[in-house]
DNA sequence: GTCCTGCTAGTCAAGTTTGACTACAGGCGT
DNA sequence: ACGCCTGTAGTCAAACTTGACTAGCAGGAC
């Protein structure tokens, strides 16, 4: 699964209603555009598709007020919420070795009360743990870990990163366990999106490495 | 990119000639099902589109020897190794946070002579720098790393990993300078595909972690 | 004999992603 | 008055991915 959804879900939410120009504009505040495939093409199909199945609502309203063909503006729904949530825990919770989609949710982490998110990357880590050593049964062969040749270095390139994986989730645990942050239910919530007509303050400088990915 | 087509060029090339389901049942004999986009639609689509831009030439065979439809076999083209040393390269060099295509390439990096397969890994170590480097500047803006709030977790998770690919990748660079492995020019290559009956001797007990992605 | 299961080999429609393209309004120079 | 550039908002075809489906043959069960 792609984070696209997640993440139009999630921008259209914190606006209450908004169109696709906006989502777009606040996937490129997040600079989502630079690690997930949050192209104007996959933002719109989103829209388009969630709107199909009842998780948004679309209102064809007027022309925009600055320029440019008519815009449509989307509200999520009471099944649109619950999806939304639903993504947001798998995301949290299941190890799937594809960065963009962790990222994503680790954005909407605190739209869930604190002890929810606790146990969920508690779940992540025993994910983890059982990915790991599924992989290290299954590349260890009776013959030894030698007989697989260069072929052990996937092994140990998947061992690493589950490892780092399972460190960096120890840590976020932690930290949230001491307090960090403002979880669902904890005051002000955390205001992450561009009001109307607010100019994105990174909309250059943004990281770009050495990406062609 | 996604891997699939470093993935069906190598594992062509390593029969000299190959139909579908033979490819299918090598890339399931090297796991790829379970770490990469390896399914037979995808893999049938890239055979398709591959013989139709050049890289790899198509042989409408008689019906297979063994039931079923006929079947087709493919060869590497000129150009198809050209563009499998490419990809090959290009995975291999650049850091994209996806580990299935590096995943693939490590597989065949023992095609490459083990000078380039060091320098690639070195580029690679270098992007890794200037991406982590990139993120650290971006995401730190005057008011401190705090104004970020529950945002900068995220952060954190790219600088995890990219330390933890960067610790792998050295670790990798050092093995492969102290004479480990046989690669291109170097004796007998490694031979990873299965021969014709051959039967996989992994066919069951493959990992499936608690995968959904 | 014929039914059933499993293996071989591949097709197909539906959904998704990509990157380039369109169309409109306002402002700016000349 | 005219073209030109920027910003707004979105469309589109082509490519890719997914998961379910088809169809032929072999071998064993009954």
């Amino acid at each position: 699964m792609s984070a696209i959804r997640l993440l139009v879900l999630g921008a259209v939410r914190m606006h209450g209603r908004a169109h696709g120009y906006q989502v777009r504009n606040d996937l490129e505040y997040w600079g989502a555009h630079e690690w997930s495939n949050a192209k104007p093409g996959s933002i719109y199909h989103a829209l388009k598709q969630m709107a199909k199945q009842g998780l948004l609502l679309a209102h064809e309203t007027a022309p925009s007020t600055a320029g440019g063909p008519p815009r449509t503006e989307y509200e999520v729904t009471a099944e649109g919420l619950e999806e939304y949530r639903a993504l947001l825990r798998d995301a949290i919770r299941s190890y799937d070795r594809n960065m963009d989609v962790l990222s994503a949710a680790v954005g909407f982490i605190v739209d869930l009360p604190r002890a929810e998110a606790v146990a969920l990357l508690k779940e992540r880590i025993e994910g983890i743990r059982e990915w790991r050593s599924a992989v290290t049964e299954y590349y260890t062969p009776e013959e030894g870990p030698e007989s697989l040749g260069h072929i052990g270095e996937i092994m140990n390139l998947w061992v690493h990163s589950a490892d780092s994986g399972a460190e960096w989730t120890r840590g976020l645990i932690a930290r949230i366990e001491g307090g960090a942050y403002t979880f669902a239910g904890e005051g002000d919530p955390f205001v992450g999106v561009l009001a109307e007509g607010e100019e994105n303050p990174y909309a250059t400088g943004v990281p770009d490495p050495g990406d062609d990915e």
